[in-house]
RNA sequence: GGUUUGGUAGUUCAGUUGGUUAGAAUACCUGCCUGUCACGCAGGGGGUCGCGGGUUCGAGUCCCGUCCAGACCGCCA
């Protein structure tokens, strides 16, 4: 037997006992006539004692070669400790022992297994398995699969049921870019992996599936972030017979569960917002509403004097940063830089100060009296002491410019709390959304989305005023889910696919299984899905998702451990007929 | 595809205006230490300054190219 307790549980009243302990060797300090060993497994650090009065000479010597990360099992007596150490939670005990085995050596790592590591991100990707070991990121595995357990343990006890669906399945030209898999079977066809299980979700609903779920992994093809892997875990659901106040209900439901049962946060009910009003507010479709600073428009109070910037153009609008007027004119001049990085990207930045005898002075005093500012203040809601800062342009461009820097001074000021949930419902998104490259439209949710029953008409006369029963779950600012009521008769379908620029045979050969189907009696419905790694990072008060996943990819996509993707032999793609030449 | 920051000891980093033998901390090794727990003390080993080219009497430092990594923009229905 390689143990009778982990590292983690014995105490005070385990003393007098003869113990077995399986670990790695956390750290060993050598005092000379006695030594200690820090044993470390899952459960936590047990001390071992090496006492020259006590312990076998030969046991003594074996201690003094083990090195850090030794796998080894000892045998000994659990006796209380001369001195205590009050930070773990086996710190009044500690092992005399009698019996020391080695089960495996291990060179020196390549960074300090602790909780401050002296690694990079770079090697401790390359040596996860190493990284695995600190309690930082084990914990956040731990608490991933918390998570996990809640969401099912939830959706099951609603009658929701997990099924799988498959991930060889067949390319599709919306949305992201496929992962493609050769066939060898079918030699010249591909397989695509799934970037979402959207369309088996829905036929499990022709098939009379009415709740379901599933905890499954999506991939997309596309470019890295900090918050985003080429292959990714989704909550995916969908519901037959709802409309979109059961969906919106159902989900609250869960996302309030998991909120209570994880962070102990009890939220009544979420906030909603309209899209339209979302972007006129935030300048975003994914609001961070922990804080104010709130978008005040300008126009009708900035476009009558002789300012020619703000006179052509579209949108003048402002935010007011509090006590942003203890700014030095260095610091506001580096904000301005900062909007005009290529990444934000605005031309300039208009400020006021707010003095606090409610005075103010402003970069644009030249054209603006002092009654003009007043009324700026009163749009943005500035208060005495703050800084309003103003960006102009084309409505388009500048919103999510100063979104960028309301995001941006949250950040500096502190607003953006960890420890603080602000879920909000963004709902009534646009269905189509024109795209200047491709020059037709595309859709904003995906081309199964139903548009609102009473903007069907518009889909001749204006088809991006069509209105869709889409909404998303948005939380801290981050887009935790999103889902639509889907078309489920084949004719809505069919048009939905001839505005989206198919024609009737790419329709037909591309999605002809789902509209079949929905011939055959497909009920109303529609779901939702997750994003479980950010949501998992969120909870967890992180923004980055890497340390929530096992073994992620980096930035360019390469799992740095495996080292993949890697080039296949000759004979593989001479089986897939792949081979060139 | 673009913008930007970085690459120096096992690791994390410093390295001034281009100028002597490239440093610190930590890790590692050796010795000492009667209760350590970030132990302490003394000593020691450890460098293709990412790679290639150029400028120069002289390059870790300047220039060009390239590779790798991070953040962001595009992209992500």
């Amino acid at each position: 037997m390689y143990r009778t307790h982990h590292c983690g549980e014995l105490r005070t009243s385990n003393i007098n006992q003869t113990v077995t302990l399986s670990g790695w060797v956390q750290k060993f300090r050598d005092k000379g006539f006695v030594a200690w060993v820090d044993l470390r497994d899952r459960y936590g650090i047990t001390q071992l004692v090496f006492d020259a009065d006590r312990t076998d000479e030969t046991i003594m010597e074996a201690a003094r070669n083990l090195g850090r990360e030794f796998v080894i099992q000892v045998s000994g007596t659990v006796i209380e400790r001369a001195s205590k150490n009050t930070n773990i939670p086996t710190g009044d005990i500690e092992i005399l022992v009698q019996t020391l085995k080695v089960l495996n050596s291990a060179q020196v790592p390549p960074f300090t297994i602790e909780d401050q590591t002296d690694g990079g991100e770079e090697l401790r990707m390359k040596y996860r398995y190493l990284d695995i070991r600190r309690n930082p990121i084990k914990n956040n595995l731990i608490f991933r699969h918390k998570v996990t357990q809640e969401v099912r343990n939830y959706l099951s006890s609603n009658n929701f049921i997990e099924v799988e669906t498959p991930y060889l399945i067949k390319s599709t030209p919306e949305g992201a870019r496929d992962f493609v898999v050769p066939s060898r079977m079918n030699q010249g066809q591909f397989y695509a992996l799934p970037q979402s299980p959207q369309t088996f979700k829905q036929l499990l609903m022709v098939g009379g599936i009415d709740k379901y779920f599933q905890i499954v992994k999506c991939f997309r093809d596309e470019d890295l972030r900090a918050d985003r892997q080429p292959e990714f875990t989704q909550i995916d659901c969908e519901m037959s017979f709802v409309e979109q106040e059961d969906i919106l209900n159902t989900f609250e439901g869960l996302t309030r569960h998991l909120l209570k049962a994880i962070n102990g946060v009890e939220i009544a009910s979420f906030p909603r917002m309209t899209y339209e009003q979302a972007l006129k507010t935030y300048g975003n479709d994914k609001p961070d509403i922990r804080f104010g600073m709130k978008f005040g428009e300008l126009n009708a109070v900035a476009q009558h004097k002789e300012f020619d910037v703000f006179n052509k153009a579209e949108l003048v609008v402002g935010i007011a940063v509090p006590g942003g007027n203890g700014y030095s004119r260095k610091e506001i001049d580096q904000l301005i830089d900062w909007v005009k990085r290529p990444q934000v990207g605005a031309m300039g930045m208009v400020y006021v100060r707010c003095n606090e005898d409610g005075s103010y002075k402003s970069s644009v005093d030249k054209f603006y009296d002092q009654a003009d500012l007043v009324k700026w203040a009163k749009c943005t809601d500035a208060k005495n002491g703050d800084l309003i800062c103003v960006l102009s342009g084309k409505t388009s461009e500048v919103r999510p410019q100063l979104s960028a820097l309301r995001m941006e001074l949250a950040e500096r000021l502190g607003l953006r709390n960890p420890k603080e949930f602000a879920p909000l419902w963004v709902t009534d998104f646009p269905l189509l959304e024109w795209d200047e490259d491709t020059q037709r439209y595309h859709a904003m949710h995906h081309p199964f989305t139903a548009p609102k029953p009473e903007d069907i008409e518009l889909l001749d006369s204006d088809p991006s005023a069509v209105k869709a029963n889409a909404y998303d779950l948005v939380l801290n600012g981050n887009e935790i889910g999103g889902g639509s009521i889907r078309i489920h008769d084949k004719s809505t379908q069919a048009l939905m696919l001839e505005r989206l620029g198919f024609s009737e045979k790419e329709a037909k050969s591309q999605f002809g299984f789902l509209m079949n189907a929905f011939e055959y009696g497909a009920p109303p419905h529609g779901g939702i899905a997750f994003g479980l790694d950010r949501l998992v990072a969120i909870l967890g008060g992180h923004e980055t998702i890497r340390d929530f996943i096992a073994f992620p990819k980096n930035n360019s996509g390469r799992d740095v451990m495996i080292d993949a993707p890697a080039v296949i032999d000759n004979n593989q793609l001479d089986e897939l007929g792949l081979k060139t030449k």
